[in-house]
DNA sequence: TGGTAGTAATTACCTAGGTAAATATAAATA
DNA sequence: TATTTATATTTACCTAGGTAATTACTACCA
């Protein structure tokens, strides 16, 4: 995207439709900064989310709970999974008990991945706001919902 | 998505990683809202928002010009019009000057569909923030980047 | 027990948006 | 004037994310 911090101020009548350009460019700014980072490890934002989630579980958890947990919709869900398991970071198995289910688990490779990341660099670009802010800005976010 | 008012308070350590994620849910939203509104005109908000911004020039004006109002790159906003001019909704024509610039003009077919989608309630799903939320809003966005 | 309804995951087809590189042209400069 | 640099747009190849439909199964219920 261009430079909004240049543009945005001239362009927009009132607050509510600069806000409106401003949620979709910062989601996309994030993105694009996030993915800048994990560049040199050849993951995605969203695959570095799934690892951690599977990190976190300590063991094979079900598709359906990474899904509710990045809040996502199932069809996202499988084609992250499936751009993880042709790397082979993670692991799919299928439930004996119930054969809809699908377990998924982070491999050694997968861990030794993320042994490498450092999640502090990861969140810095989060820092220029504060707690509080974060607070505010998320109430005003839930609100427009 | 999946639905954040449910999961989101549950799952976040603080307020600064809930942010990361509603920034990005929260524009998905919004992005999904405004598609659905304009679902039975067979456009999308950004191919819209490029109808709007030509109607609004009145004459025919340059890709990067648009481009720069959209605060979009530049591929992103000839894929856009790639789309707009496959539907006839605007035309394209090379400079005769400069022949790098091309410009771009909406159609009689793009300005009848405007004509017949409702403003106000495609902006209403911004009603829900007062334009002081808005703005606050606004700078704490600003402050991330 | 057989039929129906609900669920988990996936597939197909669409959207926006990013970078890097290619193309064509204009402008500047040695 | 010839070469180099800058600009405007487009193309190719990648990302996430949406809906609708499909597949494979479980569960329920008459």
């Amino acid at each position: 995207m261009g430079n909004i911090a240049k543009d945005i101020n001239s362009t927009f009548p009132n607050e509510r439709v600069k806000a409106l350009i401003n949620i979709k460019y910062t989601a996309n700014w994030l993105d694009t900064i996030g993915n800048e980072l994990l560049k040199p490890f050849k993951i995605s934002v969203q695959q570095y989310n799934i690892l951690r989630i599977l990190r976190g579980a300590e063991e094979a958890i079900t598709v359906s709970s990474i899904r509710k947990r990045m809040i996502q919709k199932s069809p996202n869900a499988t084609r992250l999974m499936d751009k993880l398991c042709d790397k082979e970071l993670i692991e799919r198995t299928r439930c004996e008990n119930d054969r809809r289910i699908v377990y998924v688990k982070i491999s050694e490779q997968g861990l030794k991945l993320l042994a490498k990341i450092n999640i502090e660099e990861f969140n810095n670009h989060m820092n220029n706001i504060t707690e509080d802010e974060a607070e505010t800005l998320n109430k005003i976010l839930d609100k427009i919902r």
